[in-house]
DNA sequence: TTATCTATGGAATTTATGTTGCATTGAAAT
DNA sequence: ATTTCAATGCAACATAAATTCCATAGATAA
């Protein structure tokens, strides 16, 4: 009487999905082995596909799928279909097993817990979105055009101006000429005139934009200052004024970014233009 | 009449489609950017949402997706979501690929790309570090205490001082009293002379350690301000003047540090503490 | 200012999608 | 052979989603 054991504990990501069919698959049905056989060969087609899509093409009913979902514990094919697309939504592929060892380790049982996870995740989300979306060819454009430069003008506010201060301090140690602007309030304007078409300037800005970063930017590139910049979105306004620019998404942890990402593309830009200028003495 | 231009040539993939929209942001009504900006920065949510969901996320009516993918061609949201699911079907940032791309990608062709993927992969470094290095008792702690501070004083010079000036930023954003040293020389001692046993300090130092960010901890700790600190090393001096400390070692490439670990390290220590903020503050 | 056209928000409409119910089939047990 | 129960296919149903329509606000030109 009341069939209430029918839902006992869905898995909650697909690795847990997946051991779970394999464990079943010798006392499955026949067409439930049947969706069981093809949701682990397609796993991107349940993702994307409609259940009467998915049935068609694995040649069952449309309640077949939900029966399969149910028998191992969702709600519904709904339910089950939102295993395979976090899958693919967070498919840090190959950290995963990091992810998993953040996601059961001692932090989550306590409340900060969970917060302290989602920022490291984040950082390791936010390292594989740059090592794709930087291009080379761009990369190496800007180490030219700023590793020629005879002073590195620094560009940066708000949110973006912690990136500025850390190249700051390293040009300073690798004896890179540089100037950062905001300092202090005022003075930028005078330390910006000195800048000419032999110098060159970094910029960074992230939404929502410091237009004081974008204006200053936007007069360096008329005076004919080279300008390299890094933002976060196609349309930064920044992007306009650039020669080279970087589009850079941090991911985020419940709508908070770090700069994890940030840091060390600043880094290897930095380290990167002080190695040319090196070659660039000793050669000539 | 016979409004039939409407659909000339709706973009086949994911680049041809945001080629189209740089070209013509330019251009768009006001929403419609809005919807171009948004689709460009989060494509993985246009990709799994549903247009209800996706417009309360861009703040936009539904309608203005339909009106949006319409203008740029296709027939309608359903047409345009299309592209951005291919885009993931085809994108298996695998893991393999990943490696492989970070290995053997087009950056190691050119010199700069070495430094680039190496700081990439030292971010991945670091942040394992930090996942495992930090117990979660010590954070709670440590969020506990700053969390109940009236001012939070901020601490840390040179190469460290980045992350306390990211972390001042994101406090005045969630409301959370704050005062940052050494911003300018000299008033340091007068700003640090106003903390008392309520407030409380947090310090970063690494080595070679900047005597001054020690020597003020030391300071504050005798005046029985509650010190939490984070270096990079068990025998740091400032180890000694804290009652929470963090050992955050991050992974260098070619002798150099990037901060990407600490900055998620930061950040999530920040948002803790404001969210344990208003939690005490809702609850008492 | 007025007229006209575009852009926008919100509700109505229509489409299609997941789910449930029911009759039938197939297999195992008596 | 007969009974029983699980499994399956099919169609009706209810729900949720995309799309269209319309009234209004905003901008532009006369």
């Amino acid at each position: 009487m009341h069939e209430m054991d029918s839902r006992p504990s869905p898995p909650q990501d697909f690795d847990g999905l997946k051991v779970l069919i394999l464990e079943r698959k010798g006392q499955l049905p026949k067409r439930l082995a049947q969706v069981a056989a093809y949701a682990l060969d397609n796993p991107d087609e349940i993702a994307f596909g409609t259940a009467a899509s998915i049935a068609a093409s694995a040649d069952v009913q449309p309640s077949t799928l939900v029966r399969f979902a149910q028998h191992f514990g969702f709600e519904g094919f709904s339910s089950l279909q939102q295993i395979f697309r976090a899958r693919l939504r967070e498919r840090t592929p190959g950290y995963d097993e990091r992810l998993r060892a953040l996601s059961g380790n001692d932090h989550s049982r306590l409340e900060s817990g969970s917060i302290f996870n989602g920022f490291v995740a984040a950082g390791h989300r936010s390292l594989d979105n740059i090592a794709g979306s930087v291009a080379p060819e761009s990369f190496e454009r800007a180490v030219d055009i700023l590793a020629g430069a005879e002073t590195v003008y620094l560009l940066a506010k708000r949110r973006s101006y912690p990136i500025t201060a850390y190249m700051a301090y390293a040009f300073g140690k690798l004896k890179v000429r540089y100037q950062l602007a905001g300092t202090a309030a005022g003075i930028d304007d005078d330390l910006l005139a000195m800048a000419g078409p032999r110098d060159a300037a970094f910029a960074v800005s992230f939404s929502p934009y410091a237009s004081e970063s974008v204006d200053q930017a936007r007069l360096l590139a008329s005076r004919k200052v080279p300008v390299v910049s890094l933002t976060d979105s196609a349309f930064s306004p920044l992007a306009e004024s650039s020669k080279v620019w970087f589009e850079l998404v941090e991911a985020d942890h419940a709508g908070f970014r770090s700069l994890s990402a940030s840091m060390a593309f600043a880094m290897a830009l930095t380290v990167a233009i002080a190695e040319k200028r090196r070659r660039m003495g000793v050669e000539g």
